[in-house]
DNA sequence: TGAACTCATTTATCATACAATTAAGTAGAT
DNA sequence: ATCTACTTAATTGTATGATAAATGAGTTCA
């Protein structure tokens, strides 16, 4: 068991967490009740509760006396909590999952780099900066790609001083993530990214938010079109074997 | 007491909660121990800890043993929880709490027309419209400008089929109540947003992405350069005072 | 100096008991 | 029959007390 070293609680959590979000309970049914969680599980009630609790905090579950430990609607689901994201890559990522992650992250990081033009610090700057200098050793080998791909997004983030685009740097993270498990990127299409990027943080630097808008823009678009590219061949492949 | 029908341990995560969010306790300062909590609120240990879990899931505070319970950075916050935006609005948002809002908003809303535009049902569609019937009754006085207004950002946010900006239909409702509190808004200015709506509501009928998206950003980026100036205008002030 | 040990503090877990809530069933009146 | 009021049982909510585990800080000893 990967999650030994993690207390008791946090163990249940992410076994109940897990089967949530890979729909082994569906919306509105009842989980099994504290007693029989503490038997399969093997524990007491206190960690049993506790778990429910945390389950609770993030929006899954909902329980009350008499109606048990129910499934909300999904729409109440904390789905920019970490765990939550985990748990949603521990099931099998589809296409359309990762469509969702890119259409986010092309609104979000389009005005991220916007935001960064305006109100960088200088220290912000040479996060971008260094960040960039990661990505071109990647290149070469020299430094892992998808390392270096995560610190230039976080660092864009970070740029934008603003508090909500920052707490999303766990979701792009997470977005990086699911990208990197479909797409098996040959140096070539790293090198074309990597001067997508070098440009936007020129347009940065030199505090201009709307050319950054656009070809942050411009570089999304074209990823979010070779995906839907690929969900349209994958759907006429379904139409045919029908 | 507002909060009386909540059980126990909610009401705990509340106060703690609200406490946190407006800074009562500094971040990495310890909050009192468990043992003190139960004294302070006079309640037992099981419902204290309870609440410290809950706090703990929406990633305000870490416990360990001996260490005690702290407030984690506030990159951890998971700010697009319900109730840790509550909490924030809570306090006295100033007008860079509105700008931030605004500037997600901004990035949320012109994507989700876009998608609104590619993605939408014949039933979201109905959904938009009738927000935007309800807007012009508001115009008359004949329905609530605020509701109206919470229900057209919505219905668009649903109609982009995407679960992540759907998820995020709290956030924008939350970010529309701040927007209220600093907005006396005249009915002329209401009637220039809703004819605004009404030609982002036609380009997503027509299946116009990019139109919607441009409608719609145009629309914010307008919003956003009146606080700007308004923030440029208090900082002078300040200044002046200095 | 520093490594090993002890100790005290605080959270983590367990066990048990009772209270509160509420869906569902039951009895009684009309 | 059916509606109301009552009873019951299932389930979570809260309280209490005891013990385990983790860990920072001090203490001893080589």
């Amino acid at each position: 068991m990967e999650s030994s070293h993690r207390n008791l609680t946090q163990q249940v959590v992410h076994e109940l967490g897990k089967k949530i979000l890979q729909g082994n309970y569906k919306i509105g049914e009842r989980l099994p009740s504290e007693a029989d969680l503490c038997q399969q599980f093997n524990i007491s009630r206190t960690a049993t509760r506790e778990a429910v609790k945390m389950l609770t905090a993030k929006g899954l579950i909902s329980s009350r006396p008499r109606q048990g430990i129910t499934v909300v609607e999904s729409k109440h689901w904390n789905l920019f909590d970490v765990d939550v994201l985990n748990w949603i890559l521990l099931g099998k990522p589809d296409l359309y999952l990762l469509r969702h992650f890119l259409q986010l992250r092309l609104a979000l990081e389009a005005e991220a780099a916007y935001l960064a033009a305006l109100y960088a610090s200088d220290d912000d700057l040479i996060a971008i900066a260094s960040a960039l200098a990661r990505m071109k050793n990647a290149t070469n080998g020299m430094d892992d790609t998808h390392e270096a791909d995560i610190a230039y997004h976080q660092s864009v983030l970070s740029a934008s001083n603003n508090p909500f685009f920052i707490q999303l740097k766990n979701f792009i993270t997470t977005a990086l993530k699911v990208n990197l498990r479909f797409t098996n990127r040959m140096i070539a299409v790293t090198v074309a990214e990597y001067q997508a990027h070098v440009d936007i943080y020129e347009h940065i630097k030199n505090k201009k938010p709307q050319a950054a808008f656009d070809a942050a823009m411009v570089t999304q678009r074209a990823t979010l079109a070779i995906v839907n590219e690929q969900i349209a061949a994958l759907e006429q492949e379904k139409q045919h074997k029908v």
